[in-house]
DNA sequence: AAGAAGCGGAGGAACTATCTCGACTTCTCA
DNA sequence: TGAGAAGTCGAGATAGTTCCTCCGCTTCTT
C-alpha cells in the first residue's frame, strides 16, 4: 500500500535486481517463519538474522514493520473467511460448523503471528475487520444452519464465534510447547456445550496435561506474553 | 520476608510513626485499587500518585515492586484454596463445582491483578504454585464426587481446571469493559459441555454481544495488553 | 568500467519503568 | 520546647527495549 514493492506486484515500475530479488524472497520466507513462531513481538533485527541479511535490507523493501506486517498476513486473513464459506458448503450442518471452527484454531495454532492479528488489534486493524465483516454473515448461516438441523441450542449467535475463538485460542497459546493439539480436548467441550442435547458424552480427544507438564506450559506461557 | 514491615507483622520491631503508619494504609489501599483495575502493569509511579505520596515514599515501605504484590495478594491467593474447599461442603456434588467455578472467576472478574498473578507467572510464582498445590487435591475430589453422582463425564482430570479458569479468565478480560458479565455465558457453554449427559439446553445467561459491543472490546482488549 | 542499485549493521532516537539519593519536613520524647 | 530520629518527595540516574536511519562499501547491469 506504499512505496514498497510487492512480491506480487502487478505494474512493477521496474524490476528487481537478481540479489535483491533473492534478499526479498528471503525477508518474507524468514518474516512468516519468525513471527509464525515467536508472534508479532518479534523484532526486525530478528527477521532480518534469520533471513541473513542486515536490517537496512528489509527496510529497503519495507518502510516499517506494519508493512511488512501487511505483506505477509493478506491472504492468511482471506483464507480464514473462506474456511467459514468452506463450512457452508459441507452437507451436514454441524459437521460444516465444527469443521470451520476447527480448521480457524489449527490456523491459529500453526501462526502464531495470525492469532496475534486476530485478536491483539495493535496491528493492521483495518484488514482483520474486513475479514470479521465478510465473515460475520456466513458464521450466522452456519449456526442458523445448524440450529434448523437441530444440532445447535437456541441461543447462540453470530458474535458469540469470536469470543468461542478467542477461549480456545488462549489454549492453543498456552499449551504449544508442551501439547500442541491441548485445544482439541476443550473444542470438544465447548462444542458439547453449543450442542442442543445430547447423551453420553463421547472421549475426549487429547489427554489431559499432567503436573510437570502444566507446570511447563505455565513457564513458557509467562516468556511468551512480553 | 525482608525488610519491609509488613501491615500485619507479628514481632513490630519498632511502631510506625503516625504519619508514616497513615501513609503505609494509603498505599496499600491505593495498590489494591490500582492493581485491580488496571492490572500488575500499573507502576509503582502510578500507585503512589494514586495514594497522594512520593515514589520514594512507597519505597521506604516495600523494597521492590514484588514485595508489595506480594503483600498484596497473599491473602487472595489463600482465599482461592478456600472456595476449592467450600465447593467439597457442598451437599450437591455438581453445584459444589459449579459454585467453585463461578466464585473462582468472579475472584478474578473483580481483580485483573489477581488474574494475571494466577496465570502471568511473571510474578510471585511460589505463592501461587503454593496454592495451586493445595487446591489440586480438592479439586480433583470435587471432580471425583460430581462424577460419581453421575453429573461429570468420564475423562475430565483434575489438571483441566487451570485450563478452564484460563479459557474463562480470557473472556472476562475481552470483555470487562463492554459486559462485565459476559463470561457467565460462556461459563454455561463450557458447563454444560462438561456434564455427562443432559436433555434440553438451559438459556443462556447473558445476552451475547452485538457488533458494536464486539468491536468496542476489541479496542479495549488491545489497550489492556501492554 | 561507470554508474545505479543494493547491502550491512553500528548506533541514534524515543520509549518506558524501576529504583536511588539527598535536601527538606514532620514527628516523638525527654 | 527543641534535638535528633524518622519520614517524605520527586527529579533523574539507570537500564532495557525496539524501531529505524545513515553512509561507506559491494554487487549488479548495461
Amino acid at each position: 500500500m506504499s512505496r514498497a514493492r510487492d512480491a506480487s506486484a502487478e505494474p512493477q515500475p521496474k524490476p528487481l535486481r537478481k540479489d535483491a530479488e533473492r534478499n526479498l524472497r528471503r525477508i518474507l520466507d524468514a518474516a512468516r517463519e519468525v513471527f509464525a513462531t515467536r508472534g508479532l513481538g518479534a523484532t526486525m533485527d530478528d527477521v532480518a538474522h534469520h533471513a541473513g541479511v542486515g536490517v537496512g535490507t528489509v527496510y529497503r523493501r519495507f518502510a516499517n514493520k506494519e508493512e511488512l506486517i501487511d505483506a505477509l498476513f493478506e491472504d492468511r486473513i482471506a483464507a480464514l473467511a473462506q474456511l467459514a464459506r468452506d463450512g457452508l458448503a459441507h452437507d451436514d450442518p454441524w459437521l460444516g460448523l465444527v469443521s470451520f471452527m476447527e480448521r480457524a484454531l489449527v490456523a491459529q495454532a500453526d501462526d502464531r503471528g495470525l492469532k496475534e492479528l486476530l485478536f491483539d488489534t495493535a496491528h493492521g486493524q483495518q484488514r482483520v475487520s474486513h475479514a470479521r465483516e465478510q465473515m460475520a454473515p456466513v458464521v450466522t448461516e452456519l449456526f442458523e444452519r445448524a440450529r434448523a438441523a437441530g444440532c445447535l441450542r437456541d441461543d447462540v449467535e453470530g458474535p458469540d464465534m469470536p469470543l468461542l475463538q478467542l477461549m480456545l485460542g488462549t489454549v492453543v497459546d498456552f499449551s504449544r510447547e508442551v501439547s500442541p493439539q491441548l485445544w482439541r480436548r476443550y473444542l470438544t467441550i465447548v462444542l458439547d456445550g453449543l450442542r442442543a442435547r445430547r447423551d453420553d458424552a463421547a472421549p475426549l480427544p487429547v489427554p489431559a496435561l499432567d503436573e510437570p507438564q502444566l507446570d511447563a506450559a505455565m513457564g513458557a506461557w509467562k516468556t511468551s506474553l512480553r
